[in-house]
RNA sequence: GGCGACGUAGCCAAGUGGCAAGGCGGGGGUCUGCAAAACCCUUAUUCACCGGUUCGAAUCCGGUCGUCGCCUCCA
């Protein structure tokens, strides 16, 4: 039985879902390029739908991008180009940021700016029922008509509004109402609706997609810790106080947020470092260890030592799983069952991929050890290759060098080869000082000289 | 001010009542012309501090100190 802690009861639950499990995870607001606390975010959820399939359960992932906002809108004329424009070109270089981190693609990736409809319609229907109200060309949902509100999150309405410094407008009925719909100021991106021209607010697009593509009841919603208040709080109220069902999503799964050096990665303060730079240092198996080498509720810190410490225990799983066999005895299989075991207990239990990566690395170092005593070990190798993938590795050597090198590298290694049968040990030296130099390392094995990059 | 999380070896990090997972780094060894790589072995009598409950606590309770997040845009 698979354990899943959900936010909003703040325990871990058997896991019950639908079938095919519902998974909606909220996706980026696409005013600017995609940072490593995406990257941790996705990396999770990935993980999870992997597992959960991996498992038997099939899953119908869906992820939005929120395509025309406040910020959009900003940096869209900041760079003088149209709001739609940045928008394509950022959700472009997203899916290359997610195919390079190896992150699964969501089945329906909605967008909002193709959704309007549907969201005028959600606004109408709150409209109608009492929640929410028209004024002055925006609309607003009256959080006090809703009584769960703050069962998320875990605060009254009084409570916030005591602790609230946030700036308000002063034609909403409480403090805390939040927009559905903003009237559009000149220049801006704007659609037509009963209340005039405008946009959609931040929270309703997630209530308006999930619902359609996924029905009423979502088995997880997914996202950042930092999504709690006021994101999932205000999807709650909308989507429950629309259907008149509860819940709208039986486990609210968040994961930590990525620190950056000590202090919060954030948009706002320009403290970030994007997915780009990240993989232009990492191979995408170091930083998905990295994020999964913790618990996915716990907030981690991103340093370079702790990727490059990463990519060393990288490395180890991929040597002990492509090691060639030398097995002589072929009655003694190394058995990999019991990992197999443990490896499914640490995912069952709310996703422990700390666990499951130690038991990775217990079989690895069980395939060493068979491998030294000529044992078969390539079912165990083949399971260690398998659970990697679930975790979302590859395994795979980065190639970076051109292939244009490699036959030039290998003409200096035949040419060393011949300096070293002849004993001139300095001017074989030479020749593999000289290749480090540009970046290449020879190892001399038994077999034979190899190089990496 | 309100709400919440956390403090485990040099670093990262699991474990939430019964002898402290795993990784990186360090130390020792195997291999090697040397080196590198790889592999093996090893590396916390102790879990921020103080008190309490218990046969037994890193784990439960109370307190102290410290770090961080949310309450405003954020994955």
């Amino acid at each position: 039985m698979i354990k899943v802690y959900n936010s909003q009861s703040q325990s871990k639950e058997d896991f019950l879902p639908s079938d095919p499990v519902k998974m909606y995870v909220c996706g980026v607001t696409t005013y600017s390029d995609c940072h490593i606390g995406h990257a941790m975010s996705y990396i999770v959820f990935d993980t999870i739908r992997r597992y959960l399939e991996y498992r038997g359960y099939s899953v119908k992932h869906v992820q939005n991008f929120t395509d025309i906002d406040d910020k959009i809108i900003a940096n869209a004329n900041r760079l003088n180009v149209p709001a739609k424009e940045l928008a394509d070109g950022l959700i472009d270089n997203f899916f290359a940021d997610m195919d390079a981190l190896n992150i699964q693609h969501a089945h329906i990736y909605p967008k909002v700016t193709e959704e309007i409809s549907d969201i005028i319609n959600l606004v109408k229907g709150l409209i109608d029922k009492g929640y929410a109200y028209q004024s002055e060309g925006d609309v607003y949902f009256r959080v006090n008509s809703f009584t769960g509100y703050g069962k998320l999150s875990h605060r009254s309405l009084d409570e916030m509004v005591t602790g609230d410094q946030g700036q308000h407008l002063d034609n909403k009925e409480h403090p805390m109402d939040f927009a559905l719909w903003k009237s559009a100021k000149p220049g801006d991106p704007e659609w037509d609706s009963p209340w005039g021209k405008g946009r959609p607010g931040w929270h309703i697009e997630c209530s308006s997609m999930s619902l359609k593509y996924l029905g009423e009841t979502l088995d997880i919603h997914g996202g950042g810790q930092d999504l709690v208040f006021p994101h999932h709080e205000n999807e709650i109220a909308q989507s429950e106080a629309y259907t008149g069902k509860a819940p709208f999503a039986k486990y609210w799964m968040h994961n930590g947020l990525l620190q950056f050096e000590k202090e919060k990665m954030s948009k706002s303060t320009g403290n970030l470092i994007t997915i780009k730079e990240a993989l232009s240092l990492f191979s995408s198996d170091a930083l998905r260890l990295f994020v999964l080498s913790s618990h996915y509720r716990s907030p981690i810190t991103y340093t370079k030592d702790n990727v490059v410490a990463m990519s060393r225990g990288v490395q180890r799983l991929r040597q002990a799983a492509f090691s060639e066999s030398n097995a002589t005895e072929s009655d003694n299989i190394v058995d990999g069952e019991p990992f197999k075991n443990r490896f499914i207990e640490a995912m069952d239990d709310d996703f422990n991929t700390a666990q499951a990566v130690a038991a990775l690395f217990d079989l690895a170092k069980e395939i060493n050890k068979g491998q030294k005593a000529k044992m078969q070990v390539s079912k165990a190798q083949k399971m260690l290759t398998e659970f990697a993938g679930v975790l979302g590795l590859t395994l795979k050597e980065e190639e970076s060098i051109s292939l244009d090198a490699i036959p030039l590298i290998e003409l200096l290694i035949e040419t060393r080869k011949g300096l070293r049968t002849a004993k001139q040990w300095e001017l074989a030296d030479n020749v593999r000082n000289g290749l480090l130099a540009l970046g290449i390392t020879l190892e001399d094995k038994p077999s034979g000289t190899t190089w990496k990059a």
